[in-house]
DNA sequence: CGCGCAATTGAGTTATATCAAATACGGTGG
DNA sequence: CCACCGTATTTGATATAACTCAATTGCGCG
């Protein structure tokens, strides 16, 4: 597997504060003083679709803060049984369990061309003794990914399989930013559903047949949203 | 229904500093001096059974820390499904979302006798300013909320009926201090698993036949823990 | 062009939901 | 204290959905 590229030019937080997405990032409510405070270098990372940021049971010592790509966390058992937990995009972050010390709680895995800013813990604990201005940022992306589960429970866990495979294609386009959405492998579907790779290919199956889905390229797609909700949901 | 209890002598802090459980509460790492910035009364609140401390969609303006009982948190969909998506005892928070100024996710409705305090979110936000001995403990409580949910997504949404019903008692136990645990309504488990009640019955039953599970009054049960994990996770 | 993996499809099996009935249980009032 | 009522639970029969296994098709990549 290819190594992942470290581009090591942003020294401290020179090029943080010019981001072009730093009002979407864990950064937004810095102040310029605040970004003098950042002394250490911030690795700006890419991965290619596959890699691991980091394995459950890993001792991580730094947050990842998603810059571009699409990102599934999937929690292994111990029977063997894994699901996948949530999906992480633009301006999510990933490994916030380090922040309490804790060994990760899942395998990060790429699901397509991943950039990253890696930001040590030490550096995060150190700026919220310093100020206050990153708090907000944390408690929201924290409650965005409770509330996520949450959702994944409540709608991605619960009734017949087609209901499911409906509610996450929706999902997946309303987090799209144009007309069409990644699309998962069917395997990866079922793992996020808890049903099978075949139910899951039925269902989509289905509404292909039926104008509701359009597959383009292989990981992209296009549905009719209105009328798949009203029809499976 | 009987209406809650509220028992005004908690004025501003001097009893928090006195708290039986504070090492369990989010106060715990607050110093004396943090509790002299606490200059406005809090309420030390009692629920009976079924009573709801607030319900899904409501403005709410405080977020409850949970001295003793158990809260269940129900989410509903529009289609009418409802599923319970996480339960919360001693130490844990209720309406951690009106920290970001959203409306609750859930209905939060009492198992159990339940006593909590009520802290106004304008307090919280106050304290956050002039402390950050309040930080940790509210990271901590975030993750764990987020940690149990990713759990009740792969031990409790995924796998057969029976495996499902294993789990959960085995989690309920765990979470107990004695030997005997709460054992909610074969409904209430059947909402917390994505199952029927009759399949939740079925399973708890066969349990009892084969003398891994055993009922204590009517809300307390005995399980060999061991025997279950062995035989069916 | 063909290889290999992913996806689709179908047939048969198993598990769960559904529906209905019977039983147990707790709480109430006589 | 006991009888009764309403609710929760258990149980069984049947229908339906999902899983499993196997074979086939489709597709991207070398």
């Amino acid at each position: 597997m290819q190594i992942d590229k470290i581009d090591r030019a942003w020294r401290g937080a020179e090029r943080c504060k010019h981001c072009a997405i730093r009002h979407l990032v864990l950064f937004s409510d810095l102040t310029h003083e605040d970004f003098d405070r950042i002394h250490q270098p911030i690795d700006d990372m890419e991965f290619e679709p596959g890699q691991r940021l980091y394995y459950q049971g890993e001792n991580i010592s730094s947050v990842y803060t998603i810059r571009a790509g699409l990102i599934k966390l999937v929690q292994h058992l111990p029977n063997g049984d894994r699901r996948i937990v949530r999906l992480l995009s633009q301006g999510d972050l990933a490994g916030l369990e380090s922040l309490n010390g804790q060994v990760a709680d899942h395998d990060a895995v790429c699901l397509d061309l991943v950039q990253v800013c890696r930001l040590p813990v030490s550096l995060i604990q150190r700026l919220q003794k310093e100020t206050p201005n990153l708090h907000q940022g944390l408690i929201n992306r924290w409650q965005k990914a409770l509330s996520g589960a949450d959702n994944w429970i409540t709608r991605l866990s619960t009734g017949k399989a087609r209901q499911r495979v409906a509610r996450l294609l929706l999902l997946l386009d309303q987090a799209s930013t144009d007309d069409f959405f990644f699309l998962p492998t069917r395997e990866d579907m079922g793992a996020m559903l808890g049903i099978t790779t075949e139910s899951t290919s039925k269902a989509t199956a289905e509404f292909r047949r039926l104008g509701l889905l359009k597959k383009l390229g292989q990981n992209r797609a296009w549905i009719d949203a209105e009328a798949l909700q009203q029809q499976f949901c």
